[in-house]
This record gives structure tokens, sequence and C-alpha cells, in this order.
DNA sequence: GACGAGGGCCAC
DNA sequence: AAACGTGGCCCTCGTC
């Protein structure tokens, strides 16, 4: 029996050995890890099945998912290529990134059951091998078409995955004891918020429950609807709707702190302590193939978005600590898309800022909030960071009043100006508003691409909502390329038993041993600091901090 | 009990 | 008329 695989040509009918190692003794080869064994295919004829202890330690994987395959194979082992990678940068569209759909679109074959990883016969054997042989040289074939895509993968995708599995293996120590105290402290407090809100309203019913709240407030209380945003469901009670009624009636702050409390308890105070392994370490997964833009994003748990703007959220960062005798690292880009955006424009108003040492979100909190620059407060800098972004991104005058609480003729000024003292941002921003229409996609400094298909829409606001996305990708996924490089480079650097243990994306957070801390500290922070490309007219500067726990970086 | 949609909100 | 972007997780509610 022979299967079509490559347009090419048929590949013939590979055999499997199952008790006998074939002579390889490292280099490239298709890997595919099950529980206790392995498949390894030296050659597209031919595949074993072995013990993954047999693999040996300088294999160089050619595999589906490789990041799964290196936590299972003895370290040292590295990736040649993996196509699920492959497949997402040729195409972040991609819905269906599983093995068995990748083999049907590309190779017309079909795999019954899809991610099965038990049960292997020497048919699935046999199916696999081709299909990872037949998706490396249909991949290969596309990205050697994209150099710098291609490069993208080789020297920043590739290399990654094996710092990317040693973090999540290692994971992060959790102080379980101080969340349980914290859990019942919002307990109570909760309780208490509860029976005032439901005695303001008058009646029993479920806080956490949109639906009845709007009820409450807008027919029980009469609370007016002017300017209340719709939902499909009714009238909105997000905070932006909930703060044009805040002074209207003593209920809406009761809401909004219940809402801040549940928020945090549901989901980081109690969901976290359920998710440690015995050690109390969380173990998160870092996925490569998911956002859009580069970045990487967290799961189960997300540890990308542990709370810090609020001092209540924050008291949370504490519960993430160091193991005794260690200490946290962290290091993260200052004022970071911004710089980029500087540089990716050459704005020279932007440039002369970074190489005066000005901070420019401290400069628009002190703009906003008319005081000086040394007394701007944490609380303020952070407003005005989603002031620069928002405004940089697309935001509206409307959009920008809702986020400030200034009045839609200053959010416009504010708007106005903001472009006219950085004119080289308004035309680059525009240049990739254009580039997005005629090439139908953008792309970072590296290569990375973003097709951008809802550019040419007929509908203005799906065609409007691209074009800001347009905008954004090249900055945001440059950022993410660079974050990316620096955590290879930070790999190599670190001193021994110093370990990344989580990226946020411009941020590395390090546990180390105490007396290694100075040292790790400095190379971490080169090693961010050197991935900058040569010719950049500014520097990328990075902020450290050190402590035995999260909240005092 | 699982699933998805909707609303909402945490981070960068 | 409406307009930051990128994510993931929580709850409710309806459905299967
Ligand atoms: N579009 C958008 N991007 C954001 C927003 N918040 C953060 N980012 C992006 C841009 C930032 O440069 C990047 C890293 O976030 P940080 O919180 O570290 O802010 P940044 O580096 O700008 O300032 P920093 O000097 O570190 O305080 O993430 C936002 O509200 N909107
Ligand atoms: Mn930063
Ligand atoms: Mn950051």
């Amino acid at each position: 029996m022979t299967w079509p695989l490559t347009p090419g040509g048929l590949i013939r009918k590979p055999a499997v050995y199952r008790d006998r190692n074939p002579d390889f003794t490292g280099g490239e080869a298709v890997v595919f890890t099950l529980e206790d064994y392995a498949l390894l295919s030296v050659g597209e004829g031919e595949c074993y099945l072995l013990p993954r202890a047999d693999i040996p330690d300088s294999a160089s994987i050619i595999g589906y998912h490789a990041k799964e395959d290196l936590k299972k194979l003895p370290a040292g082992a590295s990736v040649e290529f993996d196509v699920m990678i492959a497949a997402f940068l040729l195409n972040p569209l991609l819905r269906q990134q599983e093995l068995s759909a990748l083999a049907k679109q590309e190779l017309g074959v079909s795999m019954d059951e899809p991610g099965r990883r038990d049960d292997m016969t020497d048919e699935t054997a046999r199916l696999l091998t081709r299909v990872l042989w037949g998706l490396y040289n249909r991949y290969r074939q596309q990205l050697a078409e994209f150099p710098r895509i291609y490069s993208v993968a080789t020297d920043i995708e590739w290399p990654l995955l094996p710092v990317l599995a040693r973090m999540e293996e290692y994971g992060v120590k959790l102080d379980i004891d101080y969340l349980a105290a914290m859990s019942r402290d919002f307990a109570e407090r909760l309780g208490d918020l509860e029976t005032q809100i439901k005695s303001q309203a008058g009646e029993e019913f479920n806080i956490n429950s949109p639906q009845q709240l709007q009820t409450v407030l807008f027919q029980t209380l009469q609370l007016p609807t002017d300017n209340i945003k719709r939902t499909q469901t009714g009238y909105s009670t997000g905070a932006a709707e909930l703060e044009k009624l805040r002074d209207l009636h003593p209920i809406i702050e009761l809401i909004f702190h219940h809402r801040e409390l549940t928020k945090l308890k549901n989901t980081y105070i109690d969901a976290l302590p359920e998710q440690v392994d015995s050690h109390n370490r969380l173990h998160t997964t870092f996925t490569q193939t998911v956002t859009q833009t580069g970045r990487l994003s967290s799961l189960e748990p997300n540890l990308q978005n542990i709370p810090v703007r609020s001092e209540e959220g924050k008291a949370i960062r504490r519960a993430f600590i160091a193991e005794e005798g260690n200490l946290l690292l962290q290091a993260d880009y200052s004022q970071f898309e911004l710089r980029l955006a500087a540089a990716l424009s050459g704005d020279q108003s932007m440039i002369d800022s970074f190489n005066s040492g000005v901070d420019i979100h401290t400069q628009t909190a002190a703009e906003l909030y008319g005081v000086e620059l040394g007394e701007v407060t944490k609380q303020q800098r952070y407003n005005a960071k989603t002031v620069n972004f928002g405004v940089m991104y697309g935001m509206s005058p409307h959009g920008l009043h809702v986020a400030t609480g200034m009045s839609r003729e200053d959010a416009k000024a504010f708007i106005d100006q903001y472009f006219q003292l950085r004119s080289g941002l308004l035309e680059y921003l525009d240049a990739l508003k254009t580039q997005a229409k005629e090439e139908g996609y953008v792309e970072t400094w590296f290569g990375r691409r973003r097709p951008m298909p809802d550019i040419h829409s007929s509908n203005f606001a799906v065609r409007s909502a691209a074009e800001r996305a347009a905008i954004n990708m090249p900055i945001q996924g440059t950022e993410a390329d660079l974050m990316k490089l620096a955590m290879i480079e930070a790999d190599k650097a670190l001193e021994p038993d110093c370990r990344q243990i989580l990226q946020i994306h411009d941020s590395i957070l390090v546990e180390c041993p105490q007396e290694r801390a100075e040292q790790a500290t400095s190379s971490l922070k080169s090693s961010m600091e050197s991935v900058a490309p040569q010719d950049l007219p500014l520097s990328l500067e990075v902020e450290t901090s050190s402590g035995k726990h999260w909240g005092e970086l």
C-alpha cells in the first residue's frame, strides 16, 4: 500500500520496528513521544518504537507540538522543525491546528482519532511517520518561499521551545496559607457587602448576574437610562456605565467594591491554590500558536494577568514566592512599545524624548492630572499608559473621555496634540494601513506576518477594526519577537540554578539562589538590552528589581 | 455535567 | 455612528 503524501510523488510504506534500536546517535529525526516510549524515524522509509530514554540527548526533533516531546525526552534534545508552529507562522488565521487537521489540509490524509497518543499499532505508527515527514516536507518548502518567516521559525520560535518547556516544568511557588487567609478575609467582607447591596435594593437578587442587576438598577431603583449603553440583553452594567451612575445612588459604590472583591477571590485567591502541585508550585502552559501578533499566551492557569494595578489586587502577588534560600528577580522593558514605535517610525520628537531620558508615561500623567513630574503617582502613571497606547492605536475622543473622565472636547484636543507633536508617528501608522490594504498583510521588524483580510471588508466597523489591528501588530509583534530573543539569550547567560519562571510580555521573572541574585540580575538585564537591532536610534532600557516575593518587586 | 454565548474584567 | 490592540477566566443562563 502506498499513500500520496507529497504532490511530487509517493512515499513507500514505512517499516515499523519494535524490538531493535536504530543506528542513531543524534541529529535530525522525526520524533513523536508517547507515555513511556517514543516513535523515532530517521528516514522516511522506517520508524522505531523504543523507550523514551533511548532517544539520545543530541536528537534534534522534527515533530508536532515539540515542546511536549522535549519535556519527555532526555534534557539536551533540541528542535529542528515543529510542524504546528510552522503551520501557524505560515497562516496564523488557521483555526484548527490539530495534527489531523493539518494532515487533512496539506496531505489529504485522514487521521481518525486526532491527538490520541496511546495504543500505538503498526498502522498508527506508519500513519504518524508518513504524516510528520509529509508535513515537514510541505512546510519546509512553503517556508523556503518566505525566508523571513522561516528565519522567525529557526531563529526565534524553535530555540525558544526548550526554554519554555523548562519554565513550564519548573513552575512558580505559591504561598497557599497566605491565600487561604486572604480568602477568609474576602469572604467576610463580601458577606457584608452583599447584605448592604441587597438592603439598598430592597430585594433579594444575584449580584453576579448582570441581568438581575440591571433590573434592580433600572427598574427597582429607577436609575436613569439615558446614556447607558445597550447590550443584547438590555442595559449594560459594565464599569463604564456604572461610573455614570456613581453619584446618583450609594449602591453603585458598593457594587464596584463587590465586583472587585469577587473578581479577585474567584479568579485568583481561590482558583490558584487548586492548581498547585505537591510542592505548591504552579505550572502554566505558554502557547506559541495563539496570538495574532506573536506574543505568547499563558493558560491553565494564566499567570500573565496576575493583579498589580490596584493595591487590593497587588496583595495577591505576595503569594508568589521564592523557594527558601532563593530570590525572585524581575526585569521589565521601559515604555517598550513607545520606544519601538519611535524606532520603527523614526519620529524625531519621540526619539529625542527617549534620548534625553524623558519618561513619556510620566509626562502624559503630569499633563493629564496637572501635577509636577515628580508628583505623579503610580496609579496616575498606569492611567497615562492606557492613554498613550490607547491614543497611539486609534482611540476615539469618546473612548478617551470614558478612559479618563475628561470632556470629549478636551479629549479631542488631546488626541490632536498627541499626533501633532508626533507627526512622524502618524505618518508611519498611516503607512501601515496602506501596506495592509495593498499587500493584505503587515509584519514585524523580523518578518513575522499577520494577514489582514478584513482590511477590505465593506462593513465600516469591521474594516476600521482591521485598520487598528494593522497598526498595532508590527509594534506589539516586534515587542514579542524581541522578548523571545531575550529569553533565549537569558537562558544562555543566566548563572547555574538561576531559572526563568515566567514571561509577562515585556518582562521576565527569574528565581535564583540568593547569593547569585546580583550576578543574575545583571545577566538578565544585559540579555534583554542586547537583543536590540544594531542601528536603532535609541537604546532599550530595562528596569530590574528583586525580593522574596512578587509583591515587593 | 458539558458546552457555548454573553457580559464582564484581570494583565500586558 | 463608532473607533486603542493582544490575551484568558470568571459567572450566569440556556441548551443538550
Ligand atoms: N494597546 C495597548 N498596549 C498595552 C497596554 N498596556 C500595555 N500594553 C503593551 C505596551 C507596553 O509597552 C507593553 C508592556 O506593558 P508595560 O505595563 O510594561 O508598560 P510599558 O513597558 O509601556 O511601561 P513601563 O515603563 O514598563 O512601566 O504592553 C494597553 O492598555 N493598550
Ligand atoms: Mn514595560
Ligand atoms: Mn511589563
